[in-house]
DNA sequence: CTGAAAGCGCTTACAG
DNA sequence: CTGAAAGCGCTTACAG
């Protein structure tokens, strides 16, 4: 495309040097005398000279980028925001982010690692979509291969390769812990019924919150049918589309519950939603007096519509994915970690960092 | 990192040929006997041969990659929904997508072209953030370079590159009849106070379509400050990490609307809201009866909290994009493309495809 | 401290 | 229809 493309020939004959030179000066591998060095970054400024990534990468067998396996979740602002914190990052440490799917290539391969096997990418970060991680066959790929790899909010630990995660666990009970210390009576938890790690630990965090506070018996949990989003991966696309609107996600949630929840709220209870959003839906439906509500997730507008909120830290976890995949690339050990969840009380203003003591 | 790297040369080893048939069998650019082209795919499938990138990129002089600038607005659920369009249609065409920001670099060339000279992308997406496009000076190297190049939301129409843009008027002048038909007496129309095209559209929009339907003199507009999140790039990046928390966009918008609406809206209005989720925000705060809520475009919750709303055709845009550059790739021309933004009303359950007559 | 040369893995004219 | 060879642009041992 470019008519004449300036290369490090050019370069080297401008300043009057060798190719290898040129290398020397602008990778710092070796020392180069402070004159030589001069006339070189001379010449690279004069002609405007960017090295081909490509003789490069071809050169030191390494693409200088990161895969980062979005599934069909990119449309989540969690994600995005996810993804945001990792091109910080990855930029800062000179890598480029480049994005995969979790497709079965013709070759029955996952993209992911046909990227990594043509040297597209060093590494993969791979984020779960609900906590669904990558299928056992490609992970076995990974671990035998010894891929460098981060398994992001997938919850399956291993020696093999990195994980971070969130504390699920730990923000449910933090938030359920500010909830009950408002005093109310009873503490319904809505959830979802879906039976993966994310949602276990949500509702282990609850229970243990409930039972610190001896206010189990004061506990009713609350399942919620939310099929139509987890079954059909074109749900949005439809609306956006105009092909069938009616099936839209919130809409859907608006009409669930108000049939499911008609006659349960009562005024004077504490109610937590285990996903974002569904305080603002309920309390719209049902507008009844001094009921306090919790999201232990959020999104861009979350605070409108509920009294207290867990902070995902999205992010910062796109950060350390980051940094953990590099280390794994330059050959460090995998490592594990687990980002704390904060709860955020709207009427307080502040964050919640330890449970504050329960006034019932 | 993988022990043992399976090249062409095994491959055409393993085959009894050259590397340039290997070559030729895989990429059909020329004829091969049919035994010996089975005899390549053979070995191909048995080694698990993927070519390196890298060394066929250096060679043919493109990378295969597009570049999507995505600036600061990731987090944006619209954004993140245009990328796995994007992402979708790239690798239906053999295309990976590279992420890029809009970061000065330093010799002073932005990050995605120097991307684009370093060959490591084949061409930019640039994606504007609230219709801000790229800045002038690499406008000029883009049209200078002939670098293949669409500008996304950026309403800078140009014969040197290609441009999609979305049907601000067309949605806003569709949403305010469908508004309108309801026979409300006033209409408040709710926009930032930002001068951008997108606004400029949107507020054309809606004074054609009240003039059409003789309803000028009901008109009102109201400008809302929305400083805080123009200004701040990390707004939502402190409440994340907890720094500040109260700086929060929703809780300040909130807080905005409560002074500013303050005894202006009564029972019996129509209002239409330039941005997502407002009409949410603004019912929530003022409880009327009888007022009848737009927003001009949507989020995944939107529904929930309004009566209609103008429906982003994100993904779609994403795809128009991506086959817009490659088709500048190729070497075509550059197109333009204007797409159409759709109202859809909640209580109708459709979209308002026409206008709808007025019934006033 | 610097140069001449090899080679990363691929594709593509050039011969036959 | 297939092979032998050149070369994309870079980095890195190897000499000096």
């Amino acid at each position: 495309m470019v008519e004449k493309r300036v290369t490090g020939r050019d370069v080297a004959r401008a300043a009057g040097v060798t190719t290898a030179t040129v290398s020397n000066v602008l990778n710092g591998k070796r020392n180069v005398g402070e004159a030589t060095r001069e006339r070189v970054l001379a010449a690279v400024r004069k002609l405007g000279y960017l090295p081909d990534q490509n003789g490069r990468s071809l050169r030191q067998r390494n693409g200088h980028a990161i895969g980062v396996v979005v599934g069909k979740s990119l449309s989540n602002s969690r994600y995005g925001r996810t993804v945001e914190g990792m091109l910080q990052e990855a930029s800062d440490r000179g890598y480029r982010l480049s994005l995969c799917r979790n497709r079965i290539m013709p070759n029955g391969m996952r993209d992911y690692l046909a990227a990594y096997y043509q040297c597209n990418i060093d590494g993969v970060i791979f984020m779960s979509h609900d906590t669904e991680g990558p299928d056992s066959e490609s992970l076995q790929t990974v671990i035998d291969g010894n891929i460098p790899f981060v398994a992001l909010d997938c919850q399956i630990p291993s020696t093999k390769y990195s994980a971070v995660d969130f504390d699920y666990r730990g923000g449910a009970a933090d938030a359920t812990c500010n909830a009950l210390s408002y005093g109310h009576k009873r503490l319904l938890y809505i959830r979802p019924s879906v039976n993966n790690a994310q949602e276990t630990l949500r509702e282990e965090g609850v229970r243990q919150a409930c039972a610190e506070a001896n206010a189990t018996e004061n506990l009713i949990v609350i399942d919620v049918d939310v099929q139509i989003q987890l079954d059909d991966e074109f749900a949005d696309t439809r609306l956006e589309m105009s092909e069938d609107p009616t099936h839209s996600y919130a809409f859907y949630l608006d009409t669930t519950f108000r049939k499911l929840l008609s006659g349960r709220i009562r005024p004077g209870d504490a109610i937590v939603c285990s996903w974002p959003g569904w305080s603002a839906i309920i309390r719209s439906a049902f507008p009844l007096p001094n009921v306090m509500f919790t999201d232990l997730a959020s999104e861009s507008l979350s605070m409108s519509g509920t009294d207290a909120f867990c902070v995902m830290p999205n992010a910062q976890a796109g950060k350390v994915c980051v940094d953990t995949l590099v280390s794994l690339i330059e050959g460090n050990a995998p490592q594990s970690h687990l980002l704390p969840i904060r709860c955020f009380d709207v009427h307080r203003k502040q964050i919640v960092n330890e449970r504050p003591t329960v006034e019932s």
